[in-house]
DNA sequence: GCGATGACTTCGG
DNA sequence: CCCGAAGCCATCG
């Protein structure tokens, strides 16, 4: 796979080789989510079998890579709502991605759960 | 080993 | 509905 993830003072591995599992294990489970769908940092970590690992959740996305080929765009906060970062660039292209496959925003830039939150299927 | 940190979550005002 | 505070957990300095 192509992992440069390294930004931290820790190498691709360095101690990390737990966290590297736990993104490696938060990935497959957000590439399960259907295309026009959005799922909460705290159910991906629900899903991997880490409930209260919303953070961390959020911390293996950080260290994605842009060669990575993981829909990250369709993790978003419980509310509904664009999780802010450093760069609120990102958070435009997060929604300009989620619009891009039919999810809507409303005027407060929040996105209807009730109609886009993924539900794992049966 | 401790204090600080963070793409979070939930509760109370 | 928005804001602030507390809780949770692994990693970092």
């Amino acid at each position: 796979m192509a992992n440069r993830a390294s930004r931290r003072g820790a190498g691709a591995d360095s101690g990390g080789s737990a966290a590297a599992a736990r993104a490696a294990l938060f990935c497959a489970v957000i590439a399960r989510i259907p295309r026009g769908r959005v799922a909460s940092y705290g159910q991906i970590a629900a899903l991997a079998g880490l409930p209260r690992h919303a953070r961390h959740v959020g911390a293996a996305l950080r260290d994605l890579d842009d060669d990575d080929a993981v829909p990250w765009h369709r993790v978003v906060s419980s509310s509904g709502r664009v999780s802010p970062r450093d760069d609120p660039a990102a958070g435009a292209i997060q929604r300009a991605l989620l619009e891009a496959e039919g999810v809507r925003f409303d005027a407060r830039g929040r996105i209807d759960l009730r109609r886009f939150a993924w539900r794992a299927g049966p």
